[in-house]
RNA sequence: GCCGACGUAGCUCAACGGUAGAGCAACCGCCUUGUAAGCGGUAGGUUAUGGGUUCGAUUCCCGUCGUCGGCUCCA
């Protein structure tokens, strides 16, 4: 199952990334931002509009503006007037390679630009402020009376852009060079495509994805709530939605049991002095809860597990070199003050049930437990219909939230890059991504929808255990720190909940639905027989309802088909007499009646077969 | 946290300066039904919240809270 397509993926991933950049798309979407920007500029007087960047993007392409006014969606009718005129007119893109010098002077009143040709000047970055290997040239690209900072490429001409396969999708704010201490600026949002065909089924895609919003699957299925009387970001779990956080906590329990894990508990809250000696509260303040104080103690609400795990470590005693590797793991409800911008749904909540595992290891059995870890998650993501995913190397970035100990870093690369390659896994480099304590090898899972979502993270450290203090007994007879390897596989409950809904678009495959399956008596003195076949399907380990209200049957299947219910089951007169139920599958399809024996045996089936 | 949009019954939406209306859901009847909506009735809203403008505010203005789209962040 899920491994299988790892690499192949991977790479295949890449060149898209890499054929997208020199494909026509890309030079249209490019095109399509600076005929934007043109008509965004022309709606103020000269000099008005500041612009800064506008690059093209997946599925389309943006532009930031510093502008004497908001925009509105009000206003992108008239842009995109302007924009099919430019377009209409025919206008060549025609290059021009400068110096410095007269870079500056052609933008003397545009600071963005101006700051941009520096960096260009510098030779260590690009337009759009990315680093650089080598020394670039300086070009503008000019088409009517536009020119912009740019190194292309763009099409030959304007008419190239197809006007009717164009739409401005949204304004939103957006950081100078994405920091958040800088201007922020206007972003407007574009799609460009070949054909007109295509913008429409780029449209559709949105369509779909709005309809498999977990939120509102999460809603129309009864699976959980947000209150505004209890908070934002804190979800509530009907007994349906408790019910599935129930079948997958227990799945990846039993198979992290069957992988040599072993399960701890730490509870909820703990001193913020542990957060000062792991390098959390320096990190992550914050994002942490406000501190709770109690007879001059000061507490915090738990907001990862590392260092409760580490510390049940160190009072379980001394640890021989002979119990490693020993494997913690915790569904531990974990609570994070996200800023209330960053909320969303399931996928982005103030208390998340992580499960979340710490191996104690030593240097040695690095690459092995590594290789463990990923095996389970390869199998966990299997079951839940991922087999498409890539993995991303996070390693540090320049800037200063990593731990400053550059042989720790480099042994715990060098163990990572050591164990991915032991293992055949294809990756890619992310620099910046790193935790700050160490190097992670992030699996990010495509949907149906091919949207990404990170889900498993495998990371080594080397720096957490010395701040803590932890030790073990070597062959030598010496003390060691151990290594810790952090690993998630579904990430946090509530979260992987969100992308299962969307993943399966609430129709979930028969081992986790809520409901198995609706028992669908035509008339009222089916009912009792119905009650029958109920209680015989609960005793063979099925979630089943009875379906008693006073509706027709065909309200009834209805009501079951939109619940995305997997098995219906029509009993009538018929199927009371012969001890049968007549199946029907969310599908539509009508399997006609079945001895009861052999509806069990099926939907154990699929239940074990995971469909 | 920042920029913008939005907030009307459980849900989806309407009315837009003259104190709110529909469908679905709920509830109550009748019907007893064979694979995606049977019929009738009842009930349900200080129009998120606090101010302001006005003879009068759901409608206009401001604050707060929340949601959404982005940005930033994500141990």
């Amino acid at each position: 199952m899920g491994g299988r397509f790892l690499f192949k993926e991977c790479r295949m991933a890449e060149k898209k990334k890499e054929k997208y950049e020199v494909s026509q798309l890309y030079k249209v979407r490019h095109s399509a931002a600076h005929v934007m920007a043109q008509a965004v500029t022309e709606m103020f007087e000269p000099g008005d509009a500041k612009v800064a960047i506008g690059p093209p993007i997946e599925d389309g392409f943006y532009y930031d503006f510093e502008l004497p006014r908001q925009l509105t969606p009000d206003d992108f009718p008239a842009i995109e007037k302007r924009m099919h005129e430019i377009i209409k007119e025919g206008h060549d893109f025609k290059k021009q390679v400068v110096s410095a010098k007269e870079a500056k002077a052609e933008f003397k009143d545009q600071p963005y630009k101006l700051e941009l040709v520096e960096g260009l000047e510098e030779g260590d970055e690009d337009e759009n402020g990315e680093p650089l290997a080598e020394k670039p040239e300086i070009s503008f690209y000019t088409h009517d009376g536009f020119t912009d900072l740019c190194r292309g490429p763009h099409v030959a001409n304007t008419s190239e852009i197809n006007p009717d396969a164009l739409k401005l999708m949204s304004v939103a704010g957006a950081y100078w060079r994405g920091d958040e201490k800088n201007q922020q600026l206007q972003r407007v949002y574009g799609t460009a495509w070949e054909k007109a065909d295509d913008l429409e089924q780029y449209l559709w895609r949105l369509e779909e994805a709005k309809k498999r919003d977990h939120r509102k699957l999460g809603k129309e299925l009864g699976l959980f709530y947000f209150s505004d009387d209890i908070g934002p970001g804190l979800p509530l779990f009907t007994p349906k939605g408790e019910m599935m956080r129930h079948i997958m906590e227990e799945y990846v329990r039993e198979t992290q049991t069957r992988y040599g894990y072993q399960h701890v508990w730490t509870g909820h809250l703990a001193k913020e002095e542990l957060y000062k000696k792991s390098g959390h509260l320096a990190n992550y303040e914050d994002s942490m809860y406000p501190p709770m104080e109690d007879d001059n103690v000061t507490y915090r609400l738990k907001p990862m597990n590392c260092p409760s795990h580490m510390t049940l470590y160190k009072e379980m005693g001394l640890h021989s070199y002979r119990e490693l590797p020993l494997r913690f793991g915790e569904f531990a409800t974990l609570y994070r003050h996200e800023k209330t911008g960053e909320l969303t749904g399931l996928t982005r909540v103030r208390a998340l049930t992580q499960d979340d595992c710490h191996t104690f290891c030593t240097p040695e059995q690095i690459e092995q437990e590594f290789t463990l870890a990923l095996k389970l998650i390869r199998e966990v993501l299997g079951r839940y219909h991922f087999d498409d995913y890539r993995v991303d190397l996070s390693l540090r970035g320049d800037d200063g939230k990593y731990v400053d100990a550059p042989e720790k870093w480099q042994a715990a690369e060098a163990a990572l890059r050591s164990a991915l390659d032991k293992n055949k896994v294809d990756y890619v480099e992310a620099y910046g991504e790193a935790a700050f304590y160490g190097p992670k090898a992030d699996i990010i899972a495509r949907d149906v929808l091919g949207r990404e979502w990170q889900l498993s993270t495998i990371q080594i450290d080397f720096i957490q255990p010395e701040r803590l203090g932890l030790t073990y007994i070597g062959e030598d007879n010496a003390e060691h720190t151990p290594v810790v390897i952090h690993r998630a596989v579904t990430g946090s409950t509530e979260r992987f909940m969100g992308v299962m809904i969307e993943h399966f678009a609430g129709a979930f495959p028969v081992w986790l639905a809520p409901v198995q399956a609706v028992i669908v008596p035509i008339a009222d003195r089916h009912i009792e027989y119905a009650e029958k076949v109920a209680t015989q399907l609960k005793a063979a380990g099925l979630r089943v309802e009875v379906d008693t209200s006073s509706e027709r049957m065909g309200a009834k299947i209805r009501d079951a088909q939109n619940q995305k219910v997997p098995y219906m089951l029509v009993v009538g007169d018929k199927e009371a007499e012969s001890e049968a139920v007549a199946l029907r599958l969310r599908s539509g399809k009508d399997e006609g009646a079945i001895s009861l024996a052999d509806f069990i045996a099926r939907a154990q089936k699929d239940v074990k077969d995971g469909v």
